[in-house]
DNA sequence: CATTAATGTCGCCGATCGCCTACATTTCAT
DNA sequence: ATGAAATGTAGGCGATCGGCGACATTAATG
């Protein structure tokens, strides 16, 4: 899911809080904030403290990642596969018993 | 990526301007704030307004993703497939000309 | 090297923040 | 229905914001 504003993460925060049975007194207490701070967040105030609001993210153990051209994405499982020399294989196979 | 702080926020801001050979005065422009809150937030300011903060990503055309409990997640690429009544084939199979 | 652009910093200013306490309202279980 | 808990709201307060203009300091570009 894409989230663009600020009452789009409002409306998310407060359905991972509820997901976890959590008041909005035990969110702010957990990531350190005063309660109305949640309850203005969860509303989709705009200018909340961006700061505050990884901080509650990271309470809900929630983890926020960004796309887009020029973001250092890391290839998704990067496995490194053994190629094997072909000309060596050819060799092998032509002169067994060098 | 997962980004847990302003300041690799900002780092990823600074990025993607370069990566779109941007100025901060341009990205400025672009997203609808004053210059210095480009400095400000590519260099990790906690307090910045979050919603400024959605604006420049979509001045960036960068989209953020959260994860986690709780999180309405749709099932990436929902195919609807065809499921055949398995009764109905049998049947029909049995009972050629029914 | 000289110029220009880009970036970082400063102070001013009205506006807003977020915390607090207290109260109003809604939700929920009994 | 009744009480308790959860949530929303209000005012007061000091602190901070972010836009602006003006510079200082680095990059770039010729």
């Amino acid at each position: 899911m894409k989230y663009r504003t600020p009452l789009e993460l409002g409306l998310l925060i407060r359905r991972a809080r509820h997901a976890r049975g959590m008041t909005q007194a035990d969110l702010a207490r957990a990531a350190g904030v005063g309660r109305q701070w949640i309850v203005a967040v969860e509303a989709g105030k705009p200018r909340a403290e961006l700061g505050k609001a990884f901080q509650t993210l990271a309470a809900l153990d929630l983890s926020l990642s960004i796309h887009g051209e020029g973001i250092p994405e890391p290839p998704s499982s990067r496995i490194r596969i053994a190629v094997p020399d072909i000309e060596a294989v050819v060799g092998a196979h032509e002169n067994p018993g060098s």
